[in-house]
DNA sequence: TTGTACGCGTTATCAT
DNA sequence: ATGATAACGCGTACAA
């Protein structure tokens, strides 16, 4: 009988005459041992039960079971050159639409037999290299990143490997193909319609801008408005992380009613700002919106549920997790290539914005 | 000089003298061979720079760069024996409180240079084996799964293997170790706090029961004190599922409110459910708390927020997330055990909940 | 239907 | 400081 060099674990396998190194994991040739076959009948026991005797086959499955053998991932992708893993670089998991968006492409990716590894890097894209490397070094074999890629590295890393590559959230024309809508054209619309309601000072409270381009073309597209349509008063953006970011749309709104009394509308970068800040007016007794309007981004679940309902910008978060885990699957299954899509971003008017209040 | 029998691609690699087969990406021979040393001289410039001469290390990094040369993830994973992946398995991402239990799971894991993968099953935990089975065989070399394991295949595979595993969200005594909290308790602290306010007939809204034991005991909880303090008349428990739950707490008040009119309290097992049924009552004109108490589950940051404010229990889910890392952490790094841990999930009262009305 | 032999790309050991 | 060699565990031509 064959013996490894090292001790029988007899406590262990003790129904089991086969040898196993202690510590070490059973391999095929174990379980083949075992079964009395080759490692290979076992592989194919395992891949193509079709083609082994049923006999057999039960017996390669008993001694697995026997052995507590479970196939090695590793040993198996590098075979197959190919480990089933694409990447997802998020800034949080922490909010709502980013877990959504998350959501969906897990959803479609498993459908496929794919699954994503997940590393959240926070909103400044200009020091994602380290997350994305990690990521690689742990089997992605494609990479969903959220908004353009501003790290160097990171462009030269992808156009050295070849690795199929997406960025969504925002559109963008760019060597790395985008799944994603116009973030200044989804605040022009929001800002536009509101100036046609004749607000002439308004604000914004976004989210952070450095080396965050959603932020940067929704902040454009704010000071083109004031440009245009401003009353000569300068239109305050204040910027806060996505944390704690009811509380911060509250706390906000509380400075910005006390140090600038001449706000008719306020502009959020995300719904939960404009919550916080909505549920704030109540309380303080501010009229919405006919004291002052107030407009959202990304149409969140409670939108229309609150009193009034919260005007706002739909966000097609699940369509560009889906579309963009299917076009990965398709550049990897199919090698087709990732063609850019420019979706649509909708306002969506309901009960908290309205016309001016007379006096101004 | 060295070649492949295939041809050499001179059109890609043209300043290279190096061939590399056609469609296969270089390995670590091919740099080598480019920066005239071995292979494993390459290795090392990438593992231990120090050990190799400046001057030759840079040669070998051009090399690399040349060749658009990067690691074999599922190489080096097969011969470190180390994936460096856990696996998460997640009812849904598309609710607050899970997303914010993986996004504390990977920030600690990513301290370590782990990743988790990802796989949303839904709340049924009695056909998870896929799932488990798709993760591992993605590499995860550990697993976090929400809420205690009823399917037999996995408990079977989990000891079979000897894969660390940690259950969490529930507090459970089992051989699989949990890190969470008592779901008994928490909805049955609630439940005590109403009926000490007078409260003798009450309805809950629960999340999905079938396979899930986190909802199995809260409504275990709720049906006990309803043997103990019921008026007599029926407690519903309406179950729905956590998608759309904020639209859902809202209609499901609605219908409440129209074929129980002697209720007088209300538990929801999601604060999203009581957020949504809070704003319906609002739109209503039902008071709260004079007419009906609403008591929420899960603390989530709009709670405080809202006017009156929510009452709720307040669930330690970035707790959970970061501990459940560390276990696993300390389990593969240091070969520690597990150690279960029940964590505190507390009553707090806030403006939502009030006396029951005199005339009842 | 089953077995033999080899290679996937990396790193550790040992020798130089 | 660097190189030769072997081994990690699997899948697959090819042979039997």
């Amino acid at each position: 009988m064959w013996l490894e060099p090292s001790i029988t674990v007899i406590d262990f396998y003790e129904e089991s005459p086969v040898a196993v190194a202690p510590g070490k994991r059973p391999r095929m040739t174990d379980v083949g041992k075992k079964a009395g076959v080759s490692a290979c009948t076992v592989s194919r026991a395992f891949n193509a039960p079709d083609t082994v005797r049923p006999e057999i086959r039960q017996r390669i499955l008993d001694a697995a079971e026997a052995l507590n053998y479970s196939l090695n991932p590793s040993a198996k992708a590098l075979r197959l050159q190919a480990t089933h893993i694409f990447g997802v670089v998020i800034p949080t998991l922490d909010h709502a639409l980013f877990a959504k968006l998350v959501h969906s492409f897990e959803e479609t990716l498993s459908r496929s037999g794919y699954a994503p590894v997940v590393a959240t890097t926070g909103f400044d894209n200009t020091h994602v290299f380290e997350h994305i490397q990690t990521l690689v070094e742990r089997g992605a074999e494609g990479l969903l990143m959220v908004g353009k890629v501003e790290d160097d590295k990171v462009r030269r890393f992808l156009t050295r490997t070849g690795l199929p590559a997406v960025t969504t959230y925002s559109f963008v024309e760019d060597r790395i193909p985008s799944i994603g809508f116009d973030n200044y054209q989804s605040i022009a619309q929001a800002v536009d319609y509101l100036a046609a309601l004749g607000h002439r000072q308004m604000a914004m409270i976004a989210g952070p801008s450095r080396g965050n381009d959603r932020q940067q073309s929704r902040i454009r597209a704010f000071r083109d408005a004031e440009a245009r349509c401003g009353n000569g008063r300068p239109w305050p953006v204040i910027e806060h992380s996505y944390a704690h970011a009811y509380t911060a749309g509250a706390e906000i709104l509380r400075d910005l009613l006390a140090s600038e009394p001449g706000i008719t509308a306020i502009v959020c970068n995300s719904d939960t700002f404009a919550i916080g800040a909505l549920l704030e007016m109540q309380r303080q007794g501010v009229r919405v919106p006919e004291d002052i309007s107030i407009i959202g981004h990304d149409d969140m679940e409670l939108a229309p549920l609150l009193t009034p309902s919260l005007s706002t910008v739909a966000v097609p978060a699940a369509d560009m997790g889906h579309r963009c885990a299917q076009a990965l699957l398709n550049a990897k299954l199919h090698r087709a290539p990732i063609v850019p899509v420019k979706l649509d971003a909708n306002l969506i008017i309901r009960g908290s914005t309205g016309p001016v209040r007379r006096d101004f």
